[in-house]
DNA sequence: CCGGTCTCGGTACCCGGTTATCGATTCTAC
DNA sequence: GTAGAATCGATAACCGGGTACCGAGACCGG
């Protein structure tokens, strides 16, 4: 499946959530489509793949989509993850309520500063980094987020690897280095804000050709 | 241009950064193409798109890349920003070096909490968001970047699009309702960890079902 | 009950992104 | 200097995601 695609799927969950939350039981597929910026066909085509059967003059229900879809995702289960780096970021990320929402328990902090570690976030102690690889594998923990500087994510991942780490969230700005089979998904904000910047300085050249186009 | 093109040429950058400081001087479009996971046909139509040229068995001038592809994404400027919300995410990103890399300039940090106003991140100072439209407006400021809750989001977008912003950078999970003309750039943290979760099923499921394909 | 309309499911088509190929150019080696 | 290898630039072929279309089923109004 292509990232396009897959996106796809996450902007329909998060607008069904939006339409349950308004007492919506059904969404036709053109309804799903504008939200996207592609066509009715398109939309019903990513359900069929999925299995999901609509009904004439009716549309979908909500319900089988939202279970449908999370399943596909493997976002209803609750995966054990440990966030290493306890900084401004990692503060945040341990706060926000992504985790479950996303199929993950956060089940442990590390961070190498003395400052920290004895703290909780969140209620989740904050561990010593030197007891990581212990802790990771007694635990069984397979999934790791890296809320580090560029400069120490590569050794942290090398040791969670090794700990038995098989897939990386990733916020620091390099590429990260693993075996083969390791999962490394990048959250690079940094290109988050550079795609702002070529989409400011497209409309502005735009708009002053003209909108001839 | 589409967005999976525009990611390559963000990172053929980050790549080519890497390669810099490593000495290089030229890199060839075969080994531009291995990290990005495409063919050298393609990295050569991505840059011959950007009028840039090679030379046989030499391969492409790296300082000449670099700077073709920051002024198409014009990330060389130093456009005004402001940041409203100094949560922790707030103070991550203010303290994070991305702002100049991306072509940014962060002026102003807003803030509605009276703990905070008046402290300063990074040495720019927390003003009091009753005052956010005032300031944007007398300095021009055009962009912004949301770090808020998403019931707060709409409210803050709004009161700054009538102060004059026509660009935001939203990290609250909303679909922000502006109108046409305005950009959003949404930094969905929880859609990178859905794809995470997605890509780990698929693996598992892989395994499971064994390496014949 | 029956025609009209709406929306699904499936199929065929199309377009553009990606790859493959080939001639041209430049560097290396002897 | 010449043969050979490597890499670019351009063009053609390929492929798959996206769209358009059509028949089928379901609700609505009379």
């Amino acid at each position: 499946m292509h990232r396009e695609t897959l996106q796809r799927y996450m902007n329909y969950l998060l607008l069904l959530t939006k339409l349950k939350s308004e007492g919506r039981a059904t969404v036709t597929s053109d309804e799903l489509a504008v939200r996207e910026g592609v066509t009715g066909s398109r939309v019903r085509q990513d359900l069929s793949a999925l299995r999901i059967l609509g009904k004439p003059r009716q549309g979908y229900r909500i319900a089988d989509l939202e279970i449908l879809i999370s399943s596909m995702l493997d976002i209803l289960s609750a995966k054990p993850v440990a966030l290493v780096g306890i900084g401004n970021l990692g503060r945040a990320l341990v706060l926000s309520d992504i985790w479950s929402h996303a199929g993950f328990d956060l089940v442990a902090l590390f961070d190498a500063d003395p400052a920290v570690i004895g703290t909780a976030v969140a209620g989740i102690p904050v561990r010593d980094a030197a007891t990581m690889e212990r802790f990771i594998q007694e635990q069984g923990i397979e999934s790791a987020c890296l809320a580090l500087p560029a400069d120490k994510a590569q050794a942290v991942a090398d040791r969670l690897v090794n700990a038995g780490v098989r897939a990386f969230w990733n916020f620091a700005l390099i590429d990260l280095d693993v075996p083969a089979g390791i999962i490394v998904e990048n959250q690079r904000l940094e290109q988050g804000l550079m795609a702002l910047s070529f989409r400011i300085a497209k409309r502005n050249s735009d708009q002053a050709r003209g909108p001839q186009d």
